[in-house]
DNA sequence: GGTCATGGCGTTATCTTATTACATCGCCGG
DNA sequence: CCGGCGATGTAATAAGATAACGCCATGACC
C-alpha cells in the first residue's frame, strides 16, 4: 500500500477522515460505475485515478506523471497520463480545475456534475460543492440567453476557513 | 486604422453593432478609468487593449502577440504582452477566461467584476454576463463554508443561439 | 539643473502544460 | 484464424507562461 503524505499522524489525516479508506472507496465506486457503463477502467487508468485521489487536492498532470513514473520504475510519457485523465474526466470520476490546470477526484461520481469548487489560494485545496441555487441560477440565465449549457464551470477563488485562522 | 475581420459587411458587423465604435468606446472608458486611478495606460498597454477588443472574442496571449508584432513590424517578446495583459486584468479592463487560456475585453470596466461568461464551444464566442442571482448564490454558499471569496469565476460552456440554429 | 528612485520595457532563456502523428499491442466478434 | 477497434507506447513539438537581468524614461525631491 502507498503512504499518504498527509497521513503522517495516522489514518485520520488533517482532512479529518480516514484517507486510505476514502481512496479505496473512490476506487470501488469507480469500478462499479465503469462496470455499469461498460467502460474499461484499465489498470493504468485505475492507477492514475488512485494517484489523483492520493493527494486529495488539485494536482497537475505532470505531477501525476512523476508519481506514475516513480511507481512504475520507468519514465512515462505525458500522453499516457493525459489520456488516462481524459477518460476519467469524461466519466466524471475526476474534475479538471481550469484556473489551476489541475485535476482532482470527484466527490460524487455518477451524480450530476456541475463542477463547482471553492479553491483556496493559500493552501491550494479545492472543495467540491454542488449548490442547487448556483445550478438553478446558471440554468435560468442561460435560458434567458437561449444558451444551451453543456458544462457549467464554477471556480470560486479565495481563502478557506483554516487559512483565514492562520493569518488573521 | 485597422480593419476588423468581422466587419467585412460594413461597420455593423455580425455582432449587431458598430464594432469600430465599440472599440473606440472601450479605449475611451479605459483612458478615463486609468486617469481617475492614476494608473498609467501606456501606449503599449493601450495597443494591447485595442488588440484584445479587436476580435471581440476570447483571444490567446500568443495570438495577441502575433498581432502586436505585425503592427510594430518587429518581433515582440511574449513577456511584453503578458505584462500588458496583467496590467489590464488587474484594472478590470480585460478578463481572462480560464477554460480557454484566453483574454477578452471587459464589457463593464469599473463596475463589479464577477467574471461570468457564456462560452460557446462552437464559434468560440464568449458573452459576459453579470447575474446577481449567481453572484448571490456564490456569496451564500461561500459564507456557509466560511470561505472568503476573492475572485469568483463562472464559465458556462455550451452552445450559443446562433450556433444552435446553424446545426439543429 | 542634478540626482535618485520607481516603474515600464527589452532580451534571453527556460519552464510548464498539452497535443499531434504514427507505430504497436491485445482483446473480442465473426 | 483474422480483421477491427480501442488502449498504450514513442517521439517530437506546439502552446502557454515565467524567471533573471538590465536599460531607460519619468517624476519627485533637493
Amino acid at each position: 500500500m502507498t503512504v499518504d503524505p498527509h497521513s503522517t499522524a495516522g489514518p485520520a489525516s488533517r482532512h479529518g477522515h480516514d484517507h486510505a479508506h476514502c481512496i479505496a472507496d473512490a476506487l470501488t465506486r469507480a469500478d462499479a460505475l465503469c462496470a455499469e457503463r461498460g467502460a474499461r477502467l484499465t489498470a493504468l487508468r485505475r492507477q492514475v485515478l488512485e494517484l489523483v485521489w492520493n493527494s486529495h487536492k488539485p494536482r497537475g498532470a505532470y505531477a501525476i506523471l512523476e508519481d506514475l513514473s516513480q511507481r512504475e520504475g520507468k519514465a512515462t510519457a505525458p500522453l499516457t497520463v493525459y489520456r488516462a485523465l481524459e477518460f476519467l474526466v469524461e466519466h466524471g470520476l475526476v474534475h479538471r480545475i481550469e484556473s489551476l490546470n489541475a485535476y482532482i477526484g470527484c466527490a460524487a461520481p455518477g451524480a450530476v456534475h456541475s463542477g463547482q469548487f471553492l479553491v483556496c489560494e493559500t493552501c491550494g485545496n479545492a472543495v467540491e460543492i454542488d449548490d442547487p441555487r448556483i445550478r438553478a441560477a446558471i440554468g435560468t440565465i442561460a435560458a434567458e440567453h437561449g444558451f444551451q449549457v453543456s458544462r457549467p464551470t464554477v471556480e470560486v477563488r479565495g481563502t478557506c476557513t483554516d487559512c483565514q485562522e492562520k493569518t488573521p
